[in-house]
DNA sequence: CTTTTGATTTATAATTATTCTTGAAAGAAG
DNA sequence: CTTCTTTCAAGAATAATTATAAATCAAAAG
């Protein structure tokens, strides 16, 4: 996984402007490797750059996940997830908590880069059920 | 798969009214085993049905998926797509046309029911890529 | 059969996540 | 500098979905 200051090269290779607001949201995901929502970077942010807004907080999101720094998760059914950690693996959604969390399969997984005529550029597998936590809690 | 009298009296003895709109949602989608919207569903009844409402494909469509009925399937970023062949298969979306479609895995792929202290109830795999079709047109 | 009761439906308003628009500001290029 | 382009913030707009409230309907009881 590159580190902000190859990301921010190959960005202004791109050439993108490498703004205030976009630094700050490239090192804040940078610095938590895990998931985010526009919602949750725009509080986080807001302290410290009292005049971003939220359509800045979309506007990255997507470009960092266009240029490969972030990827969209869609376990949620009702907002996108972007994780900062790129390396592929599972997530899961306890249905009671509504926690997410990463996963690791007990097994290798393969999916091929052609699939029944089609070109395969990227998959996700999301599991649903009960958190260890929540298991405890209520006895299941 | 259950066909539409079993899951009429499975619902029947969960205590769920079966009005007519429930049995007309219920009738569609189980005569096409494949991926519905809430508004493709509406569309498709409003010709018999002039006088259902969107809530209630809504209230329905959450009430069959509740049930097992039908599957809910997020691989759209900006809506919830139901799927009403519930064998389980992994969903592949085109970004260049953005159709859905069924793909088969080349290799079984089994998920246990509890992985790190969890309890595993459903998963699902999502492929992105380009179409059989696209890439013809395309020449990619 | 009626009546009653509670579930369901419809219509519409509200909400939520996200995208678009606009004018201003900041950068890059000449 | 001056011009051209990109990005920004703010808020309006949109699309999917959910909530609300009044009306209707289905099933059980009488």
């Amino acid at each position: 996984m590159m580190d902000e200051m190859e990301i921010v090269k190959r960005l202004k290779e791109k050439g993108y402007v490498l703004s205030m607001p976009r630094i700050a949201i490239l090192r804040y995901v940078l610095s938590h490797r895990t998931h985010h929502t526009a919602e949750s970077i725009y509080k986080a942010l807001r302290q410290e750059y009292p005049n971003i807004s939220m359509a800045t907080v979309y506007n990255t999101l997507k470009l960092l996940s266009k240029e490969g720094v972030v990827h969209q998760i869609m376990i949620d059914e009702n907002k996108v997830v972007y994780d900062s950690n790129t390396y592929f693996h599972p997530h899961f959604k306890c249905r009671v908590c509504g926690k997410i969390e990463d996963v690791d399969l007990p097994f290798n997984f393969q999916i091929p880069d052609e699939l029944g005529g089609r070109k395969i550029e990227d998959f996700h597998i999301y599991l649903y059920g009960v958190c260890a936590d929540c298991r405890k809690k209520l006895g299941i």
